[in-house]
DNA sequence: AAACGCATAGCAAGCGCTTTCTATGAGGTT
DNA sequence: AACCTCATAGAAAGCGCTTGCTATGCGTTT
């Protein structure tokens, strides 16, 4: 049923062995006779074995790339720039095929990935998004991905915190630490540029800024609301920040029912901040049914600058995160093709874009 | 360095095949025993070879889902579902690894993939879009899905028509024609929905409709438009659908272009209809910036029904295609979840979905 | 008490490929 | 002319796992 190499070596009155280093091109072999054999591969349509090849040269070419969800675009441009890098070059049998799995955020569903990926002897890893802290399978993760690393597999973290510094102490410490230090990480500046986007509305002149933020232990929920206390805090308005601070999960949907919350709290807000894009447009949303103009009554701000921010009505104000650029840097980390950054972390900028959605508060 | 089964059964004292049948649990193993390898197991951190299993028992548990580009979130939806049902089970060993791949909607790189996956033995392959027609390679991808299927691997193609009968005549004719068959297909209803759509738009009273479509050859523009034209023509507005037809590139930019070259031939035009959602956006922003009132001065419908549609300002008319529903649709057809719908094709509703971007043209 | 069946476990033969080591012959050397 | 070198090809040993077949020992059956 299935051409195997054996096949081709038959056909192609040759060993086995000069097939396959015909197909590698690693060896010298005559001209004439890889002739012959390319003959006898394109006549059988023969596609090597990629488990028997993987088995024998204990190699692999496949590369996961772990996501909270494909279909958030964050985590599409995030997996789109990365996967282009690594299938890089495999019109030329160059390339290694990007695995993307949805973890749904969920720490236990990344352990599960990463085991799957091992079980394959995955070339690489990417996390990507914000790590969940304090669970028990937290630390499972990191211990998961130290093995990685310690067996050869790159790992690289895209939009979450540098693995902590080894935490164990006892016999395997120093390899451990080792391992961390294998693990290349892609931070976002996520509390730098939640703080410029707070001040961004400070200095507009409002006072009364509600923030939308995500799921509680997560690290970007964490960074951006830190930035964003903090901003209010220099500007002497702590007491704001707690008040005014609603989780939601960083959906429309939550956006929408936080934003109610907040106009019951304090019916004279005048800004809200939300933890990402897509809860702003929430937010927009149950701001314009409850009949208030953006920005003339509410000014609005959001965070990751996805596509369709600058499509909203009026165009968002949020804060910009080179998704793009942090995925394709992400994926050539992970083959090899980048040098990592010195100690192993680079940041990511966040840049803020002032747009239509945030304008000085009406002091009626 | 790394741990193999027979460390495992080194340690447990017992030999390889007993430990194999204990992991694979498809044969009786006594509970002490079972119990004493799982300990030795744990003990060693043991995690199968993925490559070393498929080789033997010739099965796979990678399924390939190919799309045009994971950051568009047309695509990111059909994936995220379809790699959900597809990573079913995985906490329990079951379920599969769903390996997203961007081929950019070029014939050539679905080419490339599906060569990458038959490497791999993948147990499936999704292809999700429309397919690029008349090109060297349509007839190569088309081939190679046959070749896959014969092979055992399970094919379902999600938004593209069926794979054309055979047109082969020889000695393998037959055989195709069986493997064509053994592919399941999800076509998605364009051609009505488009028709629908436009139908809306003369119902309304608009006579004098733009129309942004997609690339030239794919299946996906053809049958929009297609669906456009041939309501266009029962109103007795053929000329109109042939003047006033332009092509983009499914982007953002490419609706907002060709808006305002609609705007250029026919300037008294009182509605756009777009093949897509994203180029309903650029159109949006194209007449806004002419200073034309959506939809009092013209109207503008898109196409999939996209998340952010909702949040366009106006909310966007435009047809829905229950994109998670038929990516996880495809997903549980590729795992053999479900069964193939008879005929192998199932035809994807698409339906109209009137909000605020259209009303009756004002004739001032 | 002899014969049998069943539940478990082990043996060993691959799965299809890579790669080390060895063989062979042509061409060059002294 | 005897010897060495290099280029090229093959033989064969695995890579780590699954699985058909074969043992082993116990509880049963008559």
């Amino acid at each position: 049923m299935t051409v195997t190499l054996a096949d081709v070596a038959a056909r192609a009155g040759v060993s086995a062995a000069t097939v396959s280093r015909v197909l590698n091109g690693n060896y010298p072999v005559a001209g004439t006779t890889r002739e012959r054999v390319m003959r006898a591969v394109n006549d059988l349509e023969y596609v090597v074995n990629g488990h028997a090849r993987a088995l024998a040269a204990a190699t692999s070419d496949l590369v996961g790339v772990l996501v909270n969800d494909v279909a958030d675009p964050f985590f599409g441009i995030l997996a789109s720039a990365a996967q282009t890098e690594i299938g890089r070059g495999s019109e030329h049998g160059g390339g290694k095929l990007a695995v993307v799995c949805n973890t749904g955020g969920s720490p236990e569903a990344e352990l599960n990935y990463l085991t799957l990926l091992q079980r394959q002897r995955a070339a690489g890893v990417i996390l990507t998004g914000g790590a969940v802290e304090g669970t028990e399978h937290t630390h499972a993760v990191a211990d998961k991905l130290a093995r990685l690393a310690a067996d050869g597999t790159k790992v690289v973290l895209c939009g979450r915190p540098p693995l902590p510094p080894d935490e164990f102490s006892g016999e395997e410490s120093a390899l451990e630490n080792d391992d961390a230090a294998a693990v290349t990480t892609l931070a976002f500046d996520n509390r730098g540029g939640a703080r410029r986007l707070t001040e961004h509305l400070l200095t507009l002149g409002h006072r009364r800024i509600g923030y939308v933020t995500g799921p509680a232990n997560r690290t970007t929920t964490r960074d951006r609301l830190d930035g964003h206390r903090s901003a209010l805090a220099d500007g002497g308005l702590a007491v704001t920040a707690d008040r005014l601070t609603v989780h939601g999960d960083y959906s429309r949907a939550s956006g929408y029912d936080a934003t109610l919350e907040l106009l019951r709290r304090d019916p004279d807000l005048t800004a809200v901040v939300a933890a990402n894009d897509t809860i702003a447009l929430g937010a927009c949303a149950a701001l314009r049914e409850r009949g208030m103009r953006i920005p003339q009554d509410v000014s609005v701000a959001g965070f990751d600058d996805l596509p369709f921010s600058i499509d909203a009505t009026p165009a968002l104000t949020t804060v910009r995160l080179p998704l793009h650029e942090a995925g394709a840097r992400a994926g050539r980390l992970v083959m090899g093709l980048e040098s990592p950054p010195p100690g192993g972390v680079a940041t990511v900028r966040a840049e803020l874009m002032a747009r239509a959605s945030t304008a000085p508060p009406a002091f009626a």
